[in-house]
RNA sequence: GCUGGGAUAGCUCAACGGUAGAGCAAUUGCCUUACAAGCAAAAGGUUAUCGGUUCAAAUCCGAUUCUUAGCACCA
């Protein structure tokens, strides 16, 4: 191919675009993400966390993702037989919510529609949603095996949610009960206790006081929520209390209702708070519920499943909680039963999805016993038996909450989602639960049998996911080949909600955990440090970031952004950087392949004779082998991408190429093809080592490197060399450089451009050292720039030359005319300065007979060496400097 | 209140016990035959503060200040 031809089709400038289609659909087509390919080799899975169907992927998913897929990437480049397994998750109330609202903009609610009707609609919205989510898939080169993608609500995965709830039933872990749970009256749903989320607000406390029956006197409460007044059973003061201690047993009048009501004793009343007596609401209140029951008292529930107040509230039925309270409130300041309100900070819990402020409220609903469960989680975690979570302090964190885990609240009253399995006779009343629909009562035989109008909770579902999603409770093949799974990539936000559920449900279950390492990363936040959110609008998309770099730039910067567990801001000037980085990759292919022409695979023959630099490069591209294999195993994809980004664009593009021009534009035909060998060989192992973060470009530029192999999706990882670290190319290399960079240096102080040509004088500190300078003249010459060189250990220095000391050799440049001579006495002062304290300091640690007597041997030869060095140059710009001046 | 995270160059962040690094911004010189989305050079730091451990601390351990998140809250 001729120079002109491959220019005209590689442009300057890479463009993302036409590449990313074009191998995406061909990844795909040639099935290379499917798994089962590799029957001998060892399995290696991820499950995806199923993003919900409630809407587009943010950039949150896209960094979750990313990370999965360069691990996914890198695992089959190795020869795993690897499997990430796509899906999506029906999200209960986020999908119920989205469509309702839908419904609400055409002025229908979902009870007009009906349950069924409405059910459909639901389904029409999860088809648009998952073929939306399917397609940023694919926009961000997700490795994804899509003929195994799962959704929650699959048959197969709700044939598993049966099975664990019956079977949790049996085992007595599952059962129904009239508790306080959290209210969402918006969503007309029971929520758990995670799914509310507190914000401080600024409320009111309002002081209310009930008179005595008998008309002795009065007693002083305080509340947030006064409506829940009209629902009090008792008052409850501390029995130790000397104020009230008279009056334990005796009625209160409860104002407005003029219901009577007793004064209580119980300990839960801390004497010292407020007014020491706390009025008792047990159907509103959690805790006023466990006072409630010890002493028996009635459960008086003023408000209906929409927050409306209802016939307890006498006069203020039918208003809503909210203008209850208002109205209830300037009541009882005319009646003198207010007497004061403060204002008050405190904590208000929100529904997570609907945004309602939740009520605490009693209702019969579905739990799981979480103790058992808990229990056996956090025995085999403690035993080191365990989930490895990654950072490791996230152990603690969910340890920490599922040791103080309560029963979880499972039932909704929401439509979508899995119905729950259990039926009631209504000619007996009998609760059956079982895993298909009832048709008789084992009881009363009767055939009149209605099933629970609930659905489960969807991190019900979802905490199956690992193993449902391979077949369980079958048997399947799938089940016996990738679980339990490798690795689970998540953000700490959902540790609780899903990570917890999942080991538990996994160990009680399969006996497994269901992935043996938790790799927790961070939230992407906005340029601020903000949370991005729809409300402030400041949410980044994917899309428009792979519209504006593409998906290698966005990925690249994305993943490599940040250190584990932390989050990530997420800003423009960073995904420029990767797309320039994209672009450097790119541009360094196109100087390779202008300069490869005819060369073959099978061409590339690394035994011939090679230069310093090509030596130095295959060093150098061992190490950085050895280093991006080490890094991603441990996850420290942004340490990979530091390593990745320092070899390609410094040693490869800004050093090898340069030094390889040489061999390719010289007269020796050995040496270029040598050259084209080792430059063909290094862009195709950087290509490899790349791929994982850029899948694109690398394939992009992978084709048009001779290669063998259809694509570099299934291309071998490279493996460290070690036989390659015995060579001495990295000190000569470093020489070369050192003499190059102190002309570098030189030349721009004293303003002569690369362009024209100086005298170098280059004095060796041995013949060792002279024999690398000889055997590489060409290189200095080149990139000195120089008109004359001169190598020899006889090199005496002209008077009026600017010098340069380097590690094994003394540079001499005769510069008379441009420069001053006491310029240059004042240059080498300031470089003595620093040499000298260079040398102090380490004379120092090595004079220190603990540092010699403790240190590690490696480390005192390190620091011997450097002194020896520094000491040598010290001493040589002290006579360079005496030499001048005399 | 309890439990984590963070505090490092002007900005955004790295560095997991051995001389603190990068990108961006600002400075200087370059359209050098892969790349101006580029090349080259120089500059920029008492690693929040105070103690401790260690031959050696940004790093490990205390304390303090500021900041951020989660959990729990007394009406």
């Amino acid at each position: 191919m001729s120079e002109e031809k491959q220019s005209a089709s590689m442009p300057t400038t890479y463009d993302p675009k036409a590449a990313e289609q074009k191998w995406y659909s061909y990844w795909v087509e040639g099935g290379y993400f499917e798994a089962g390919k590799r029957p001998d080799a060892k399995s290696y899975t991820i499950v995806i966390p199923p993003p919900n169907v409630t809407g587009m992927l943010h950039i949150g998913h896209a960094l979750d993702f990313t990370l999965q897929d360069i691990l996914i990437r890198t695992k089959r480049m190795q020869g795993y037989d690897t499997l990430w397994l796509p899906g999506t998750d029906h999200a209960g109330i986020a999908t119920q919510t989205k469509v309702e609202q839908k419904l609400r903009e055409e002025g229908l609610s979902r009870y007009d529609l009906g349950r069924e009707k409405f059910l459909e609609k639901v389904w029409e919205w999860k088809d648009l949603y998952a073929g939306t989510i399917r397609s940023q898939w694919s926009k961000m080169g997700l490795s994804l095996d899509y003929s195994r993608e799962r959704f929650t609500l699959d048959e197969g995965l709700s044939k598993a949610v049966r099975e664990v709830f019956v079977s949790l039933y049996q085992k007595g872990l599952i059962y129904r009960g009239k508790k306080i749970i959290n209210w969402d009256p918006a969503a007309r749903t029971a929520l758990s206790d995670i799914e509310v989320e507190y914000k401080e607000m600024q409320g009111k406390l309002y002081h209310l006081e009930y008179p005595l029956k008998d008309g002795s006197g009065k007693i002083t409460v305080a509340t947030t929520r006064p409506e829940t007044m009209l629902g009090d059973t008792a008052v409850a003061v501390h029995p130790e209390d000397e104020r009230y201690k008279h009056l334990i047993g005796k009625m209160l009048v409860l104002p407005v209702t003029g219901r009577e009501i007793p004064v209580i004793a119980d300990e839960y009343v801390e004497k010292d708070f407020g007014s020491g007596a706390v009025k008792i609401t047990p159907a509103h209140d959690p805790n006023d519920f466990e006072v409630g029951t010890r002493h028996q008292l009635p459960q008086i529930i003023v408000m209906d499943e929409t927050g409306t107040m209802n016939d307890e509230a006498g006069p203020y039925k039918g208003l809503d909680r909210m203008d209850c309270r208002k109205q209830l409130v300037k009541d009882l300041q005319e009646q003198g039963v207010c007497v004061n309100i403060e204002e008050h900070v405190h904590q208000v819990g929100h529904s997570e999805r609907s945004g309602a402020v939740v009520e605490p409220y009693l209702s019969t609903q579905w739990f799981v016993a979480m103790k058992p469960l808990a229990e056996k989680a956090i025995e085999i975690q403690k035993s080191g038996n365990g989930v490895r979570f990654v950072p490791d302090r996230f152990e603690k964190i969910y340890l920490n909450w599922i040791e103080n885990v309560r029963d979880w609240c499972i039932s909704r009253q929401l439509w979508w989602g899995h119905r729950i399995p259990a039926w009631y006779c209504e000619a007996c009343g009998e609760l059956h639960v079982a895993h298909d629909a009832v048709e008789a009562c084992s009881k009363c035989g009767s055939t009149n049998l209605r099933q629970d109008e609930d659905v489960l909770d969807t991190w019900f579902s979802s905490g199956l996911w690992p193993f449902s999603t391979l077949g369980w409770p079958d048997d399947a093949a799938d089940l016996q080949r990738y679980y339990p799974t490798s690795v689970l990539v998540t953000g700490y936000d959902i540790i609780y909600f899903w990570v917890a559920r999942m080991i538990f449900t996994a160990l009680e279950f399969t006996d497994k955990n269901p992935f043996a390492d938790v790799l927790i990363h961070g939230l992407v936040r906005d340029a601020n440090g903000q949370k991005m959110s729809k409300s402030l609008g400041n949410g980044v998309d994917p899309l428009e970031v792979i519209e504006k770099y593409g998906a290698d730039a966005m990925r690249f910067m994305i993943s490599t952004g940040s250190t584990p567990g932390q989050d990530l801001r997420f800003n423009w000037d960073k995904v420029e950087q990767a797309r320039n980085f994209a672009n450097k990759i790119w541009n360094a292919s196109r100087f390779a392949l202008m300069n490869l022409e005819g060369v073959t695979a099978e061409d590339i023959d690394l035994a011939v004779e090679l230069g310093t630099a090509d030596r130095w490069i295959l060093h150098r591209l061992n190490e950085t082998v050895r280093e991006v294999t080490r890094l991603i195993d441990g996850y420290e994809f942004g340490e990979t991408g530091r390593v990745l980004y320092n070899f390609i664009w410094d040693d490869l593009c800004d050093w090898y190429i340069e030094f390889a021009k040489l061999g390719l534009y010289g007269e020796n035909e050995q040496t270029k093809r040598a050259t084209q060998s080792v430059l063909a060989y290094v862009l195709d192992r950087t290509q490899r080592l790349i791929h994982p973060f850029m899948p694109f470009i690398s394939e992009e530029i992978w084709q048009h490197l001779p290669h063998q192999g259809e694509t570099i999706t299934l291309a071998e990882w490279p493996v460290y060399d070690e036989a390659l670290e015995a060579s001495q190319s990295a000190k000569e290399m470093e020489l070369l450089m050192d003499i190059i960079r102190a002309v570098r240096n030189i030349r721009a102080e004293v303003n002569v451009p690369m362009s024209k040509k100086i005298e170098l004088l280059v004095k060796p500190s041995n013949e060792a050292v002279l024999a690398i300078l000889t055997r590489n003249e060409e290189y200095i010459s080149r990139f000195c720039g120089t008109s004359s060189l001169e190598i020899s250990v006889a090199v005496t220095a002209p008077d009026k030359a600017m010098s340069a000391i380097v590690t094994g050799a003394e540079l001499y440049l005769p510069l008379a005319g441009l420069i001053d001579i006491s310029q240059e006495i004042i240059r080498l002062e300031k470089e003595l300065k620093t040499l000298n304290s260079e040398v102090e300091r380490v004379e120092k640690k090595l004079a220190n007979e603990g540092f010699v007597a403790k240190a590690p041997a490696k480390v005192i030869e390190e620091e011997r060496a450097k002194m020896q060095d520094y000491a040598e140059k010290r001493d040589k710009v002290l006579a360079r400097i005496s030499e001048l001046r005399g």
